[in-house]
DNA sequence: CGGTGTAATGCATATTTATTCATGCATGAT
DNA sequence: ATCATGCATGAATAAATATGCATTACACCG
């Protein structure tokens, strides 16, 4: 049979055993095959991934840690998820599902989504999503170009269609590099109907969901290839950065960081981001703790999605104004 | 214990069997209870939505539509093919393969199976099927007769043979036309020995496929070629029938449209069909979708396979009574 | 304090699910 | 064609999970 209908079949048992609640043997007798090749047909539905369990903590765990985090950095809300480990793995995936949950569980209908697709949190996060039945959302909007890689910039794209695709939205995407060659390059790529469209959106957006980026050697050589020169990487070390929103920097005190730089990302502006209603960042680590600490001092984030390690850190050294 | 902190325990139960998967008798040792509180933990982890499960259909599947159809119609199965276009062409080679596919997997052995060897989807059907080496099928059984045309009386019965040795099954074919000129020819046709042990296997059948057909004039001439008059064609019409299976004709509300020319038909009734244990109908395409819906309505099926254009107008215009 | 009702727990066991094993079939090499 | 190999399948069975029942713990009340 083919790979197609065996999926559609696998499928099918999924549904009837996990959704009906109908037992194995019954669902075999139904679709006139064994109970053992039912048993083993979920078991596939498992690793195709066609059947995704996730399980969230229930917030509030860190009542104390959250409301911490509330009134030193004045969030309107934050979530501290439990992590068994500091380590960063598995504190994206837990940040990812915290995300989810609240994102279900608080979308408004018709809500314009922003979604800067770059980060692996927010892809944790993308994957713990279920499928909403009614269309919730209007829009997914991509808020930040790709890279020049086409691969990552087909993998940004799909991250802003699932997500589209899982709260019944449309997407729309940021068909760019997230960094152009020059300031002309990209006056020429705003040109672009498409991307002017979107664009525009920007300003309409009600829910922006951001990752928050460190500034290290080792993650910014990793994810920059070759848009940044080695120059502009100490321009923004050297004026204080210590971490980005959307590759927009930002000093341990939240001031902006402009650099020559600035005018060649094709992206949501700090100050366009300030403007929505929702801000949802997402981050944790050892790493991250500082760049996350300069993005609250900014202000621009009203929830902060974080790891129970970070927020203690955060909440340790720097109590602060 | 406080709701809380039951709550934070049982997350953690699930944590430990949902993502670590361990089993429930560790988990209990671990923390030093039973398995059987741990196993009621974790039930009570999905009333509170810790854990929360979704099935996700692969793209080019088309899930919701075969459940509305299944839910709507009371089949018990529904398969809806990908389809690119609304072209009946296109349409049936779809069917048909999707069709094959279903039979290989799900024949029995010994099965008895009848098919009404008449109608384009189901001969795309036969094209598609893979032999099955070890014999899997007792007989294959034509349930509905030729034509006038000896060429088409040929066709017929090359499908039938064909599909039977696909299957590794005898065939029993009914060497009689469709329509006997009269009702007494009809008797006299019914006295061949041939004719009466094929007939005599209607009752045993365990497995029906059939087609279905429209009323339209246009295929109606096509196929009837001088069987029908169109005195008659409009007695069918004037009674409210919409469509056919096997020559036998219902009405939109699925109730059968009873004429003259039921007498002179050589071949299986509705009730016979109703008494199947599993009767699968294949159609699809604009032209049939009201026929489909009345033999949806008439209750003979058990299963439908059609293309996911049809299904969405069978669902669209009727979610009926 | 004891009495009483409620809920939680663990044991034993029923039920359900996963796995082992033997078999048959297809595929591909020789 | 013949044989080895791998894969899918179902029957039997092992393993895992759910549940009935008796017991215990605990809160509340007189």
């Amino acid at each position: 049979m083919s790979r197609l209908n065996e999926l559609r079949m696998i499928a099918r048992v999924a549904q009837m055993y996990y959704v009906e609640k109908q037992r194995q043997a019954d669902i075999a007798k139904h679709l006139r095959m064994s109970q053992a090749t039912v048993s083993r047909m979920l078991k596939k539905a498992q690793e195709e991934q066609i059947v995704r369990t996730t399980v969230v903590a229930p917030s509030g765990t860190y009542a104390e840690l959250e409301a911490g985090l509330r009134e030193h950095f004045g969030l309107s809300e934050a979530i501290v998820v439990e992590c068994s480990e500091d380590r960063d793995g598995a504190i994206m995936a837990r940040i990812g599902e915290a995300a989810a949950h609240f994102l279900e569980a608080t979308l408004q209908p018709d809500e314009i989504i922003g979604v800067s697709s770059w980060s692996e949190t927010i892809l944790r996060m993308v994957d713990n999503i279920h499928p909403m039945k009614s269309g919730k959302a209007k829009y997914v909007v991509q808020t930040l170009g790709g890279m020049g890689d086409p691969a990552v910039q087909t993998h940004a794209n799909q991250l802003t269609t699932r997500l589209a695709r899982l709260t019944g939205a449309e997407a729309h995407l940021l068909s760019a590099p997230g960094v152009a060659q020059s300031r002309e390059a990209k006056l020429v790529l705003l040109g672009d109907p498409y991307v002017r469209e979107t664009m525009d959106l920007f300003s309409k957006i009600t829910l922006a969901i951001v990752g928050i980026g460190a500034i290290e050697p080792s993650s910014m050589l990793a994810r920059s290839g070759n848009v940044f020169s080695s120059r502009e990487l100490s321009d923004v070390t050297d004026a204080g950065g210590v971490g980005d929103i959307s590759l927009r920097f930002f000093d341990s005190s939240g001031d902006p960081v402009r650099t020559p730089l600035d005018e060649r990302v094709i992206g949501m502006t700090l100050e366009e981001l300030s403007n929505v209603e929702r801000v949802i960042g997402l981050a944790g680590g050892q790493s991250k703790t500082e760049a996350i600490r300069g993005a609250l001092q900014a202000g621009v984030l009203d929830l902060l999605v974080t790891d129970k390690f970070t927020s203690a850190r955060l909440l340790r050294s720097g109590p602060e104004s």
